[in-house]
DNA sequence: TAGACATAGTTGGGATCACCACCTAATCTG
DNA sequence: CAGATTAGGTGGTGATCCCAACTATGTCTA
């Protein structure tokens, strides 16, 4: 196999994995991994919705249901802008906030185990490949 | 940040970029990232009903119905085993490969451009700083 | 070897998810 | 102020995925 499609395959396999994961992670706790990325976003932003769609890749409108499901189950809160009467805030409830701290130890120590086999300078430059990848996106 | 969470937010993002990369190619064809990923996997191989669930990380009902919309699409087959008669093999169609390998072109070529500023030397490195990723799933 | 157990796959029911097309209300623009 | 634009929500459809239950085949054991 050649340099090239080993990386294209690496890259593929680790993004499977890590999928896997996070969505096992959060339907442990009774949510899909498009909920597990909002409150993780939800974290340290108050996004309007179009915002949310747009981080998400998400319509619109799939993004309504989605802080509709997560508004039910008591996670999110919607609060009317100040500046734009169309518009809307989304933030997290407390209790939102409690289970997205949770799930962020959760990943944590879910995909350390995965980079273990690493010293902190693999670490480091694994990091910084995939910065410069992730710079690529444009 | 750190380097540890450095490394774990580089691997999330790597993972949703790639994940939103392969849908947009699949969506692009009438497919779901699922689709795509089930045609993936039977370029090189016919496996059974339970070896799909297995791979794909999904309940063997929901790879039913996954092949059945597949193969309602012309681009699987399911063929009886002969050793084991519960037993069903999936095949691509010729149809299925033409696909599969177009597919496989267009995630080549759409990946690329995010690679495309790291070294020959690098890449060799990334992919195995991946590899030894993947060695520790288990 | 007959009966019990296990395995491969399917079916049906329910929730989520994501899209599209369309709608309302608020805001901006000419 | 009239018309276009923007923010968000609705309703409808199909795909996805799970679980529980089911059929049919295969295996094991008493």
């Amino acid at each position: 196999m050649d340099g090239e499609t080993e990386l294209l395959d690496g890259l593929v396999q680790v993004s499977f994995t890590m999928t896997a994961m996070l969505s096992k992670i959060a339907s442990a706790h009774d949510l899909s991994l498009t909920q597990l990325r909002l409150l993780a976003i939800l974290r340290d932003r108050e996004p309007r919705m179009a915002d949310l769609a747009e981080h998400l890749g998400l319509d619109r409108s799939s993004v309504s249901g989605l802080v509709d499901r997560a508004a039910r189950a008591g996670l999110v809160r919607r609060s009317a802008s100040k500046e734009d009467g169309r518009s809307v805030r989304v933030a997290l409830t407390a209790e939102g906030m409690r289970l997205a701290t949770a799930l962020h130890a959760e990943v944590t120590s879910s995909v350390d185990p995965l980079t273990a086999g690493l010293s902190a300078a693999e670490k480091n430059r694994l990091a910084a490949l995939l910065g410069r990848i992730l710079d690529r996106r444009g």
